[in-house]
DNA sequence: TACTAACGTTAGTTGGACCAACGAAATGTG
DNA sequence: CACATTTCGTTGGTCCAACTAACGTTAGTA
């Protein structure tokens, strides 16, 4: 696959794992990813922020929105939140009447956490808020070029996910 | 492939624009850029942290090779680190004899950063070392695939470095 | 019964990104 | 020249996300 030789290809610009120095660093994917998580990141929680949310209660609304009633550990497994940072996050969501936190009379150890309609209503315009967010961070991409980064990240997500558990 | 058409595509799964509750979560890009980073920055930082260097350390290391000695403030533009965070990591470097700093006569505001024969030595093994970890965070993707998520990142980096500076 | 595992919770650590402000030294402006 | 502004290295912080340890409670299991 892609000629291994070097000197073969004629273009101007180097390949980008024949470079060295800081042109190497400029162009290092690991980098470059760390980079652009940051950029993002810090757009989306202050967009966010604005209105009063955060990523994890966005992540947590859409993952009752889809399942339904679900308890904590559950909500931690499938958002990736750690159950100890989840419990504030729910905390935070019921003080604004998003959710609501009932023991699960089946299994006294879990919580039951259900959705409101006015967590319903909420998830609805964080949705909205989420997609302008999306938008601007990927910006100076084409649709088809979005849908090939996020294969890609899912891919390589994919993967250190199953070894990591 | 890439038909930027929507409708066209045969494909089973729906379009990833077009996703609702957990499964859009599930795709969403800027999502995917955090968790992406969170395990490529975590594997950088154990590979490097086990030859007792950090990321600083090489992108520090690696702008001297290129461009020869420098002041802390402009190594803290070229590498982005900030300049308060950079005293640290120019004290660990000098501490290991990789770089001296010593008082710049032209302007005695700056210190004159130099890589030792020492340093050059070290961050030729770090490089080898980090081309290791770059193998090892892209394992699932192929070359061409590799050097089209570094461009576009590269190209979100780019974007929105501009814009706050 | 006793042992093990899961659950929610509290309290903590670690590390990265970032800011404020300082004295010393340089540069710009009148 | 004098004065204000800027730059530089440095100190000492803040803030937040990711992560760990441990505890009491409850459920399954041998």
């Amino acid at each position: 696959m892609s000629s291994s030789e070097p000197g073969t290809s004629p273009s101007a610009a180097p390949r980008m794992d024949e470079r060295t120095g800081a042109a190497r660093l400029r162009s290092l994917p690991t980098r470059l990813l760390s980079l652009a998580a940051t950029h993002s990141d810090r757009l989306v929680n202050e967009g966010l922020a604005a209105a009063d949310a955060r990523k994890w209660h966005f992540a947590v609304l859409a993952t009752l929105e889809e399942s339904g009633p679900a308890s904590q550990a559950e909500l931690s497994r499938r958002t990736g939140i750690y159950r100890s940072d989840l419990v504030s996050v729910i905390n935070e969501l019921t003080d604004r009447g998003l959710v609501e936190r009932a023991p699960d009379p089946a299994d006294r150890r879990r919580n039951v956490i259900t959705m409101t309609e006015r967590g319903r209503a909420r998830f609805a315009r964080l949705d909205e808020l989420v997609t302008e967010l999306e938008d601007e961070v990927l910006a100076p991409l084409g649709p088809a070029e979005r849908d090939q980064l996020a294969r890609l990240l899912a891919r390589l997500v994919d993967h250190h996910a199953r070894r990591d558990g």
